[in-house]
RNA sequence: GCUCCCUUCGUCUAGUGGCCCAGGACACUGCCCUCUCAAGGCGGGAACACGAGUUCGAACCUCGUAGGGAGCGCCA
């Protein structure tokens, strides 16, 4: 039997980190297997469910690059289907009408509470025999077999025995007329030929329920596999308080989506030490049954480390279309300033997301209008003016603008002078960016001389920053130095 | 309260009776490299929740205790 996966999410809010590893958990299974994902919306909760939700959640899967073969299937279109077998249940004997009102209801609960009981519905009305009628308070019960136990063998937790006497006679159809959740589920998941069920832990309690009825239904149960959860960092429920918990909120933070898949991937799973996979490995690799027991932690840390890594491996090319859109979002004006591809590789080393690299990029794309004091103070000395001086003269007899030439330059300005690296560099890194915290010299000159380049039309071109318009990204020589000859006059 | 689930370094995990006085990764930390910051290289500290039992031998099996979590809806 082929594998049939589904992942079935209730569009009440965006996409969050536990659905999307529940989703990418569901989608591996069906790929590793050669079988079928499909994506399922249950909205028969009429109440909380909305279309911006539904969006949200494909929005996130389309990010993550996690598309489902068949799908979206929506609940609330198949009310009919759900009616009709509900009927034959009632018709076959397994389920029954009830007309208890809530208040009924409510009372029992806290009876059975105060007797020290579970609180559940004690089924009077279950052998009544109770005909179809016009009623407010109508619905249709299922008939919970009264003894005896359930027993399912979970993927991931193993074999889980439940006693009958725990549970209670379940409402299939509500009052409005629409099933509810472990109804609609197993209807669905039998129509739609689900082999494997892959969902949170939060079912297990859920899943004898759903195992009864598929008895009463004469069907044969699906596999199931409950996921442990996924905490926050402080070990409890994730929420908003634990910071980003859609999907969605990682792009803007400036996550590759290949790296948000396979920190989710490790968290809960593993394969020996390997800690690095590509799309194809996991899909290789990924098997459900080898899914951990105990819940985990969510380390933004780690993602980080990961995202990073994917940073330095990937084709810059490919990064670089990310890191346009955060540059974008950020402000900047492509036009008026380096590839983006280029600067992925000068920054790639130093940040951990895209969203910082962005933020760092600022010294290429805006004009530099601000000095950090202790920057200047330290190295636009006097001493600065020589080594300055001799770069600025080679930089601009540099042959071709590369990265390569221009600390061959840079190296010839500090063996002419009999200087280290360090006090040419520096100097020059202030000027340029006015911090004394850059990628290495060449790299930040090179990205500089971008926007100087493209206005040039000589070969000498390059020393036109030299007094050029304040929005130039280039090294105003003359404006980096002016404060410090000032300085000096003070006496500082 | 009742039922079910879970428990290896701070975190993610390897480990399925001897290969484990417990391995990897992130984080932390020392050194090296070095034009800054990183990245990288080489080291370091750091865990089997507790208690019984089974066994020649237990992180691995059994029982109990403690701690954590989930569920007990005409929500999903």
């Amino acid at each position: 039997m082929t594998c049939r996966t589904r992942f079935a999410p209730s569009p009440t809010g965006y996409l969050h980190i536990g659905g999307a590893r529940t989703a990418l958990y569901c989608w591996l299974e069906a790929r590793r297997r050669g079988g079928t994902f499909i994506l399922r919306v249950e909205d028969t909760d009429r109440e909380r469910s909305t279309d911006a939700a539904v969006q949200a959640i494909l929005d996130g899967m389309a990010w993550l690059g996690l598309t489902a073969d068949e799908g979206p299937i929506y609940q609330t279109d198949r009310v009919e289907r759900y009616r009709q077998v509900a009927g034959e249940m009632v018709a076959a004997g397994h389920a029954y009408y009830a007309y208890d009102t809530r208040e009924e209801i409510d009372a029992m609960r806290e009876r059975a509470i105060a007797a020290g009981a579970k609180p559940r519905y004690d089924g009077r009305a279950r052998d009544l025999g109770l005909p179809a009628r016009d009623d407010p308070d109508r619905v249709i019960r299922f008939r919970n077999p009264a003894d005896g136990v359930v027993v399912f063998d979970d993927k991931v937790k193993g074999r889980i025995e439940w006693s009958n006497a725990e549970l209670d006679d379940l409402v299939l159809i509500r009052s409005d007329g629409f099933p509810t959740y472990n109804f609609a589920v197993v209807i669905d998941d039998i129509d739609m030929a689900i082999t494997d069920v892959v969902r949170g832990d939060d079912h297990v309690n859920n899943t004898p329920r759903q195992v009864n009825l598929y008895a009463a239904l004469g069907v044969e149960p699906p596999a199931f596999a409950h996921l442990p959860m996924i905490l926050g960092a402080d070990g409890t429920k994730l929420s908003k308080r634990h910071g980003a918990v859609s999907v969605m909120q990682y792009r803007d933070d400036g996550y590759l989506p290949h790296a948000v898949l396979n920190y989710l991937v490790r968290l809960g799973w593993s394969h020996g030490d390997q800690e690095i996979f590509s799309i194809d490995q996991m899909v290789e690799l990924f098997r459900i049954e080898d899914v951990n027991q105990s819940a985990s932690r969510f380390d933004l840390v780690k993602l980080g480390w990961l995202n990073q890594q994917y940073l330095k491996q990937d084709d810059p090319a490919d990064v670089a279309r990310h890191l346009a859109w955060h540059l974008d979002r950020a402000g900047f004006d492509l036009e008026r300033g380096p590839a983006p591809a280029d600067v992925v590789v000068a920054l790639r080393d130093r940040v951990h997301t895209l969203k910082e690299m962005a933020e760092r990029a600022a010294i290429w794309y805006r004009p530099l209008t601000e000095y950090d004091e202790v920057a200047v103070r330290k190295h636009l000395t006097r001493d600065a003016l020589a080594p300055l001086a001799d770069a600025r003269e080679r930089l601009a007899s540099v042959g071709t603008w590369c990265v390569e030439d221009i600390s061959a330059a840079l190296h010839d300005t500090a063996t002419a002078l009999g200087l280290g690296m360090g006090k040419v560099a520096q100097p020059l890194r202030v000027a340029i960016t006015g911090t004394q915290v850059s990628p290495d010299i060449a790299h930040t000159v090179f990205l500089a001389g971008h926007d100087v380049g493209r206005e040039r039309t000589g070969a000498g071109g390059v020393v036109k920053f030299h007094g050029s318009s304040p929005r130039s990204n280039g090294w105003d020589f003359r404006q980096a130095c002016s404060p410090v000859e000032g300085r000096r006059k003070h006496g500082c």
